[in-house]
DNA sequence: TTGTGTATATTCACTGGTTAGTATACATGG
DNA sequence: CCATGTATACTAACCAGTGAATATACACAA
């Protein structure tokens, strides 16, 4: 049931996020991540109905640790608001600088299921990043800013202008 | 030679661009952009050595229209430079609205070739990007802002950022 | 004017390879 | 014996790119 750790399973969206990551989705086959995972495509295709369900379990799996990675960057930042808001953009701009940094896996995501509106994996996408606003905004509404929900929208403007690769 | 428009080229691209930008590179087939254009693959294999070549030239194809269309909406807005600036982000706004926006399809476009590097239509995109900003900045130097440069590239983060779908 | 050659442009029919997804059988532990 | 999980081997569709033939148009010689 829900919360099942199934590490097949779990092996299988490990080996998928790797390579829908680094190659993009619709270039990597069922086939290369069924391998990738140590297994064949029927098994795969045993924990998971479709590709599509393994693109939205790929970004679903990604949603709290990403989440996680940013809260961190910001509660471990030394100094006012400012220098916690301005230490996600530095860290990101770090990871950009890895040879392996393709952008935001969720933009990266929908840019190629644009075709695609309804797709879980894009709804997954669009939730993942409402989240993050709405934490921005709470965080500012507690430190008692002024205007808390719209700079926390600029901000992510901001992030996803950053995101942008190219 | 180069600069002779041929028409029946310029359909094929025509036809690709609509295809490509509305429904990703990669879900498009080549037959599909021949059917579109209304003549036949190998008609288009004629007049592009591959796809890779079409893609290239689909976004070779809307990079003047592109840059010109953001000129003109700095160069009509009433108001001070500040104003004007704003006046590209309320086009865009507008713009996003319709439901045929699919966002920027130069970053649409390098986030499906991102496992390509070298790809001819990523460099096409990154020289856009780089045109667009150099404008900005002389527009800032012509009108006397000290650090037009980091003011211009802080607009263009901006704009990716507004460029971001979902 | 007529015939002929040549470059351009277009089509039909095909290949070789890849892909998502499946039918079926085999294992293994309780 | 049965549920869970895994593998082999397949299908039906799709897709980028090609070989070979054909049509059109224009230049130039007879």
């Amino acid at each position: 049931m829900a919360g099942t750790s199934n590490p097949t399973r779990e092996r299988i969206i490990s080996a998928a996020s790797k390579l829908f990551y680094s190659e993009g989705i619709r270039a990597v086959s069922v086939d290369a991540v069924a391998e990738k995972a140590g297994l064949t495509k029927r098994t795969l295709y045993y924990h998971f109905r479709s590709k599509d369900d393994l693109i939205a379990a790929y970004l679903a799996a990604r949603d709290q640790p990403n989440l996680a990675l940013f809260k961190r960057w910001f509660d471990e930042a030394d100094g006012n608001l400012s220098a916690k808001v301005r230490a996600i953009f530095v860290h990101l701009a770090r990871n950009a600088g890895h040879p392996k940094w393709k952008g935001c896996g969720f933009l990266r995501t929908s840019a190629e299921l644009a075709n695609l509106p309804g797709h879980p994996a894009i709804k997954i996408g669009a939730a993942h990043k409402k989240k993050f606003e709405a934490w921005l905004r709470v965080t500012f509404e507690e430190a008692g800013i002024v205007g808390a929900a719209r700079l926390a929208r600029q901000i992510l403007l901001l992030l996803d202008g950053s995101f942008a690769v190219v």
